[in-house]
DNA sequence: CCTAATGTTAAGGAATTGTTAAGATTTTTT
DNA sequence: AAAAAATCTTAACAATTCCTTAACATTAGG
């Protein structure tokens, strides 16, 4: 199932130029050339992203993209941003009305379709990757931290890389396989050095989270 | 507070119908017929934007563009190129020399108004994000100050970038990368220059705010 | 009760950050 | 325009934290 864009820029050559590359590459396109226009388009059609030209006259991509953030039925849309360069803080502006990302001009093919593939499969994959909650334990991999039942510990960056990853699949058995490959990636590391990670990660949540299944792995529970 | 506009273009006949076009909707104008007078008048006046002409002999728009970003007086300054024609997108030179948004020639000046209009608007939004205040801690892009609790302390130019930056999210760690595109920009800057600023700062508001996450970056906490 | 797997501890080495001062650069003052 | 002041960057070294290992202890499962 192709997945639909709708562009909305005032510029038709624009508009050209990014529908002929996202076409190309098998994405269902919508045009729309100013604000008010594109808002109806995305509320009709749901489409999976929205790429709007932050500068346009009347209704800009900031206030469109806040209006759709507005509406329920479009929570599921993603937002990018395209601006006429990358200024200091108005990339926060852009944020702070709920894009999901933005792309500088000039527009380079290339990169446009690699950020565009990147946001949608973010999108499939998963909504926020960013704060897994099981129990009384959040963990929350922009601020580094877990709380434990509001309390706030910090961990090693190992430490973190390995509790965050137990927790990504709450119940699943990891096996120590599984665990080196994605913690320690392409490093040779002993044998002991998971059980010492392990063994200090639960002495600062407690001994109840992180359970052993010999001969298998380890796996995060309640 | 009528908002000040600077024109700059080769043509007598182009400045009078830009400016007449604007005056009429209550802007503030200026103008100069070359590039380099264009950049005195910018110097001495600190405009809201500035329209350049793309062509010009001598010095062209992109050069004087170019010149105006080089200087800290005028980080607030918007410019907007008026280009011969629609040329095609990725050769567009004025983007990558830091303007905000060009208009192609002819002018129609319905559009031009929206078109500066919008881009003003933008800047006048973007203030409103210029107060932080997390704890007993405030800060003001403005008056590039911060205030702990009611003492006024003054920063450099860099200490307070890097540290706006991070109270824009409080609580969220930005990695040295983050801060590095963010404070830099393009320049390329040794491993320890962010640590001796960091260091600064910390001496200035004590050491209890920014906390260093070991291997992630830095993050502003209460 | 035997054995393989995991737990525990402390020590060293590795990696990262902190600190300082000096020199380069920029800005302000004179 | 020169001088002074402030700011920024760098480099060298110190301090700290983190990671891994090795040695030994303990445990679960057969």
């Amino acid at each position: 199932m192709s997945q639909k864009i709708l562009l909305v820029d005032d510029e038709e050559d624009i508009l050209e130029f990014l529908s002929y590359n996202l076409i190309k590459d098998g994405f269902e396109i919508l045009t729309a050339n100013n604000g008010a226009k594109g808002l109806a388009l995305a509320k009709k059609h749901k489409p999976d992203l929205v790429i709007l030209d932050v500068m346009m006259p009347e209704m800009d991509g900031v206030d469109v993209c806040q209006r759709i953030r507005e509406l329920p039925e479009l929570d599921e849309t993603l937002v990018l941003f395209l601006s006429a360069r990358a200024e200091d803080y108005s990339e926060l502006a852009g944020f702070s009305a709920g894009a999901d990302d933005y792309i500088t001009k000039p527009i380079k093919p290339k990169l446009l379709i690699s950020r565009v593939k990147a946001i949608l499969r973010r999108k499939s994959r998963n909504k926020a990757v960013n704060n897994i909650k099981v129990g009384g334990i959040e963990i929350d991999q922009e601020k580094h931290t877990i709380s434990c039942n509001g309390e706030f510990i910090s961990l090693a960056r190992k430490e973190f890389k390995l509790l965050f990853y137990l927790m990504t699949i709450p119940a699943k058995v990891f096996t120590r396989q599984e665990i080196i490959n994605e913690v320690w990636k392409d490093a040779i590391v002993g044998d002991r050095t998971i059980d010492v990670h392990i063994r200090k990660i639960r002495e600062k949540i407690g001994d109840n989270h992180i359970k052993t299944v010999k001969g298998v792995g380890y796996k995060f529970d309640i």
